[in-house]
DNA sequence: AAGTTTATTACACGA
DNA sequence: TAATAAACTT
């Protein structure tokens, strides 16, 4: 330990050895910060004797938090089985609600251990619901917006009514509706979204005092990281954790403050002060990562800022080369310049036997696009965050629906999400009616299914259709274990019981396993504190809740009529046990070729989810599809199911390893081996890599137009400015394209060069603009006309510079690029990679290219002038026929495809347009 | 009810 | 562009 202290510098050393009372650690970029943290925890353990998992620290990140446990891990050596727990909020939210949420529950009301967790996707549904109950159209107020209000208003901690008495418009009347309709359905669904976790979390702190010393006395330090990134719940959090010892260490770096749209606030570092005031300043200035050139331009950069204590980093690595810059004439050639430069760098580092690492950053996720193509067309294998992430597929959320379902049934977004996918004849209307049932009944949406089929309330057609849902859901249930299926005689009784039961399941096992990025103390190390024995607290709950929450549900339903217990549970017992039987045959079989487990036990994750696979026929559907998508999906689905394979392995329950999904981030799948990573500005904090890419650096693109009005959205910007240069160890290029077309639409917009280019001091600066040592690289085949790169950023208007926009941007004339191979745009070599539309394909000039072409473009262009020869029909409808449709109007025929009933005709119609029509239905009348 | 085509409209950042 | 809603077919 001692020599290692010795290798730090004061500031660090202090920030190691100083673990009594408040610290607040202003740590600059680079300056060594994780490095103090995983010291100081090791410190703590080997040095103060303290248990390892007394200690709790707070990363902004699961990846984060994984890093700092093995760094942690590497210093004080297995030594002990104990170990810090080291979670991001969320996780340590979760972690929390799910022990002791039932603490807050009053007369059985209230949320239960076994609650969802909402993504934002299952929050717009049910924003959409709102909207729709309160009858407010969701044109005029888009669920998108409505939902950033929402959370908005959670991250600053005001509650419906709040919002509504503060609100002073009609739209943010209709909001605070919305807002508490939100909350209603969630609590309804037992279910929270990511703000919730926060809020609740800091909501039970606040009302148990049991509880809440209950961590107290659990966690006697306490370390927050990105701590400029905490937002109000957060802080509040850090402080019912910090109890009264107020031993706690915050690292922060205000320049680094890149979350305020989420509600973080830098004014918690200047509150830490006054709510702790003992606190111990230390700052760490020195950066170990950069060349003096790269920070000097990092620091001139945000030296711009108003708001700023400031601060000045130095380093030793004095010089090192200039920061490059290049302006491309567009997009594509940006892109194309910074994969050739990432081969050539990968092409020196191998042969200097380095292990080269790069990064390309950008402020939004749909620059990658075009970074991607140029990779690809190099053969650079890379590495994207963020984008679609796996969890985010439509047939992995699909799955895990089934699974959530299985563990709370009343999860309607879960059951909305799946009930008619694959499609087995429960639509739109049978669903719509099902809701308006639970809505007027105050049921779940499932609890509407048991009702309705018990009570024949729907068309025997869509009966049967759910009762087969509803089995599938069932049987699964039922596979989790035996307990379950002896519960399941009770669920059917409509007794609440459900969700307990599953609880009694995952919590048994919960109490001897553990999930895979945080550390494995808590549940172990737990018990040692407080008394309670899973069993005994179960009962406790399961007692309360058959008193509780239905008791309020039913105001319209009678109950004598919908109370054929005696008769439904002989049955059901039948039918427990039938279930029971299946599932023994098949766990019989599938254990033996696995022999993992003994018949009759639970069923494993991966059984489950192979059990939901084939019985919900989801991969049947995508076999019959047949299509190469429909492939990769079912690889994707294999995907999931091998790590559900691997949380089994590691112990996990059902009900761990959907949390797990719902948190993991974008940022988590960073891979620190790889060549060549690409991620947005924000993703890229806190990693470091010897080369860096700063693409887009355009007015409107970076800094973002939304943030161009407000100056501390703009001082936000330039703080995502420095992160992204401060990320760079040796060498930073920043590029731009002169022209880039927005939404990818027709007409390229001339940009504007950054403002943060400008406040780069150009002796920093080297231009790799000129033309005669790039183009020859990745110019082949394509003429550009280089007026630009004397000037240090280029000329601030795009057009006025000599630089050929005609010449270049003539592909814009759609005529020519379509007949035209040899025109710019569409000619350019593709390699073997097929982009864009099949106008480069076919026959040149060929009439089918080229109304297809158009057909693919929109209606723009007027088509009529295109004439077929003529074709003759039944109906006497042939080219330039006069016809009358009972819609559109009168119209000329001008062109038809096929014969008999599969005949279709274009008409050009006065009023609206140009009409494709199959000729059977289309009721035309020759005029 | 489900599948297919067309129209529209929106591009931050993310746990 | 591309995701999504609306319209239209069958």
């Amino acid at each position: 330990m001692q020599h290692l202290l010795d290798q730090m510098n004061p500031q660090q050393r202090e920030g190691v050895l100083q673990v009594d009372g408040p610290v607040l650690l202003l740590a600059g970029a680079g300056s060594g910060k994780t490095r103090v943290i995983t010291h100081r925890i090791a410190y703590l353990i080997q040095e103060r004797g303290v248990a390892a998992d007394s200690i709790l620290a707070v990363t902004f990140t699961n990846k984060a938090a994984k890093e700092m446990g093995e760094r942690v891990d590497k210093l004080i050596g297995h030594t002990s089985l104990a170990k810090p727990l080291i979670a991001t909020f969320h996780s340590l939210c979760v972690r929390i609600l799910r022990r002791d949420i039932e603490a807050m529950r009053v007369n059985g009301i209230g949320l239960t251990k076994s609650f969802a967790i909402y993504d934002e996707n299952d929050q717009q549904a049910v924003v959409k619901q709102a909207l729709k109950r309160l009858g407010i159209d969701d044109k005029q107020l888009k669920p998108r917006v409505a939902l950033g209000r929402i959370s908005w208003a959670k991250n600053h901690m005001i509650d419906p009514q709040e919002y509504f008495l503060a609100s002073a418009n009609p739209l943010e009347e209709k909001i605070a509706h919305i807002f508490e309709s939100y909350k209603k359905e969630l609590f309804k669904n037992n279910a929270l979204d990511f703000d919730d976790l926060l809020l609740e979390a800091v909501r039970l702190l606040k009302s148990s005092s049991e509880v809440r010393e209950r961590y107290n006395r659990r966690y006697q330090y306490l370390l927050i990281d990105e701590y400029q990134d905490t937002n109000r719940p957060q802080y509040e959090l850090m402080k019912l954790l910090a109890g009264t010892r107020g031993n706690v260490c915050v690292v922060g770096d205000e320049d680094q403050s890149i979350y305020s749209w989420r509600g973080a606030d830098i004014k918690n570092i200047l509150e830490f002060e006054k709510d702790f005031p003992e606190t111990k300043v230390i700052r760490l200035e020195q950066n170990y990562r950069s060349t003096q050139n790269i920070l000097e331009a990092a620091g001139a950069v945000v030296k711009n800022n108003v708001q700023r204590k400031g601060k000045e980093l130095f380093t030793t690595r004095e010089g090192g080369s200039m920061i490059g810059y290049y302006e491309a004439p567009d997009g594509e050639n940006e892109a194309l310049f910074i994969a050739d430069r990432i081969q050539t760098y990968l092409r020196e580092a191998g042969q200097k036997e380095d292990a080269p690492r790069c990064a390309v950053l950008y402020r939004t996720n749909s620059q990658s696009r075009l970074v991607e193509e140029a990779l690809r067309r190099y053969q650079i294998q890379y590495h994207m965050v963020g984008g679609f992430s796996f969890y985010e597929r439509a047939e992995v959320k699909d799955l895990l629906s089934y699974l959530k379902l299985v563990q709370n049934p009343r999860d309607s977004i879960a059951l909305g999400r799946v009930v008619n996918s694959p499609a087995r004849g429960i639509g739109k209307t049978t669903m719509e009616t099902l809701e308006r049932m639970a809505l007027s009944t105050g049921l779940s949406t499932w609890d509407a299914i048991e009702r309705a089929i018990q009570e024949q309330l729907l068309p025997a057609r869509a009966l049967t259709a759910l009762a087969g849902f509803r089995r599938l859901i069932l049987d699964a249930r039922a596979m989790l274990g035996s307990e379950f299926a002896e519960t399941l005689a009770a669920d059917a009784a409509g007794e609440e019981a459900v969700d307990e039961s599953v609880e009694f399941v995952g919590q048994e096992e919960n109490a001897s396993t553990e999930d895979e990025n945080v550390d494995t103390s808590f549940d172990t190390s737990f018990n040692f504190g407080f008394d309670f024995g899973p069993s005994e607290e179960i009962s406790t709950i399961a007692a309360e809740n058959s008193v509780g929450s239905d008791s309020d549900v039913d105001t319209s339903f009678d109950a004598a009529a919908f109370n054929p217990f005696a008769a439904s549970t002989q049955k059901h017992e039948t039918r427990v046990s039938e279930i029971k039987a299946d599932v023994v045959a098949k766990v019989e079989t599938s254990t033996r070729v696995d022999g993992f487990r003994a018949p009759g036990d639970p069923a494993t994750l991966p059984e489950l989810i192979k059990f939901l696979n084939d019985r919900s026929g989801y991969i049947k559907t995508l076999e019959t599809e047949g299509t190469p998508e429909a492939f990769s999906r079912i690889e994707n689905l294999k995907e999931l199911a091998n790590a559900a394979q691997d949380a089994q392995e590691r112990g996990e329950t059902l009900a761990t390893f959907l949390d797990h999904a719902a948190l993991v981030s974008d940022v988590d799948q960073y891979n620190a081996d790889a060549r060549v990573t690409m991620m947005t500005l924000h993703a890229a904090k806190g990693l470091e890599f010897p080369l860096v890419f700063l693409c887009g650096m355009e007015e409107g693109l970076f800094p973002h137009s939304r943030t161009l009005q407000d100056p501390s959205g703009l001082e936000e910007e330039r703080r995502l400015c420095y992160v992204g240069m401060t990320r760079a160890m040796d060498t930073l290029i920043l590029t731009r394209a002169r022209y880039r077309r927005r939404y990818g639409s027709d007409m390229p917009e001339a940009s504007i060069a950054s403002r943060f280019l400008e406040e780069v001091p150009s002796r920093l600066v080297e231009d790799l603009g000129s033309p005669s040592d790039t183009r020859s690289a990745w110019n082949s085949g394509r003429e550009y006309g280089y007026g630009g790169g004397n000037k240090k950023w280029g000329s601030r208007r795009g057009n006025d510079d000599g630089y050929g926009s005609e010449k270049h941007y003539n592909y814009e004339d759609e005529d020519q690029s379509a007949i035209g191979p040899s025109s710019s745009s569409a000619a350019k070599p593709k390699s073997g990679l097929q982009f864009g539309i099949k106008a480069n394909t076919g026959a040149e000039g060929s009439i089918d290219n080229i109304a297809s072409f158009f057909g693919a473009r929109g209606q723009k262009i007027d088509r009529p002038k295109l004439e077929v020869p003529d074709q003759k029909s039944a109906t006497g409808i042939r080219n330039g026929s006069r016809v009358r449709h009972p819609k559109y109007g009168e119209g000329t025929v001008f062109r038809r495809e096929g014969d008999g009933d599969d005949a279709k005709i274009t008409v050009q119609f006065a009023q609206h347009g140009v009409k494709k029509l199959v000729e059977k239905f289309a009721q035309l009348e020759r005029l």
